[in-house]
DNA sequence: TCGACTTTGTGATACAAGGCACACACCATC
DNA sequence: GATGGTGTGTGCCTTGTATCACAAAGTCGA
């Protein structure tokens, strides 16, 4: 998110940013923004504020954002299709690096610029290729026994879209998009 | 996430379920979820555990899910086409009743079982309707104006599919799914 | 009917995170 | 070169939330 921030001031083209405009931008009180930044160094000059480029660009050191991140794709219906057609993936140094799918018809199709796998050569491709990241797009009734072989493979940080609890060891990242769950719990705060 | 996997002990036959099996269902400690069931009324029997009917039915009363909330849709275009076609919403009673769109050549576009029609008709539809939930879809540098249109008709929550950390007044309640984003939070915990 | 066992609901405790406030550093201007 | 003004970095306090631990309530088999 700060990072994202930093562009656009960039784009208008501020040099220099306080912890109270980027606070204004990112809906948090200027003394966390100071305290955020200050764990990772001391970015700022006293009496000026933050040079926009140069934190922008610590930041992207700092987060790995300045490399390509491969993702391997699993679950190559509907779901899957959209997500790989997604354009904010490859900007953002995010490449689908490999697809794969249970159904034999789906098999050997094209994917984008890719062809679709069998399950049984996700651990083989994963490893040979060091892919650390996994994205399910798979039914959710599959989606638990897909991210315990790729944990099982390898894989360091899933992004499900399944609408499930889905449980994993220590040691892997798990994020889960929901958008179901994320209307149902809005939903509850409006008064009916 | 209880109700859902209340839903999934139900299926499998349980009639009883301790705060311990649903700790270990949702990666919770039993004490966590007796202080959240607690807030909300006292439902279990001691020495028993909860009745998996009861309690399912109970939270689906409190939180608001056992009637069907309309919600209009904003950005008729990819990734538009794509959420409004995910077949997950109506059977957890959200549905799609509006769809809008700036681009006149999409405006009377057939939408599904709906007509796309023109941004100028958002805040009347809505009011006519009593719509309030918002699904944005649009691309990023249009999506704070569209928030703030959709805030201003009267919406109360919404679910934002751009990739900006968005403004919305007290009151009105904001989530946004960034696929980007939860993989670049994800990939700064993987050792390089 | 009894008694060992189970599991809830909740007061007390521990912990993490946000916000306040100020010393200190730096800038700009005269 | 001094001086008023601005904004950072951080110690301390407050707040909110999770966990612990246990009395009370209820279960179930003999």
């Amino acid at each position: 998110m700060y990072v994202r921030v930093l562009s656009q001031f960039a784009g208008r083209g501020a040099e220099v940013i306080s912890s109270e405009q980027l606070g204004a931008s990112l809906r948090l009180t200027p003394a966390q923004i100071r305290k955020d930044l200050s764990y990772f160094g001391r970015f700022g000059r006293q009496g000026r504020g933050y040079d926009v480029g140069h934190l922008a660009s610590e930041l992207r050191t700092i987060l790995g954002l300045d490399r390509v991140w491969d993702a391997a794709l699993i679950g190559a219906g509907r779901l899957g299709r959209a997500v790989a057609a997604y354009p904010g993936f490859a900007p953002e140094g995010i490449r689908i690096a490999a697809a794969f799918d249970s159904d034999p018809d789906v098999v050997d199709q094209r994917f984008g610029d890719l062809t679709v796998q069998p399950l049984t050569r996700l651990r083989t491709t994963i490893r040979a290729r060091g892919i650390r990241i996994g994205i399910v797009t798979v039914p959710a009734d599959h989606a638990q026994a897909v991210i315990d072989t790729l944990v099982n493979a390898g894989i360091r940080a899933i992004l499900n879209y399944a609408p499930i609890t889905a449980l994993v060891p220590a040691g892997v990242r798990l994020h889960t998009i929901d958008p179901v769950l994320a209307l149902q719990s809005m939903t509850y705060h409006i008064d009916r």
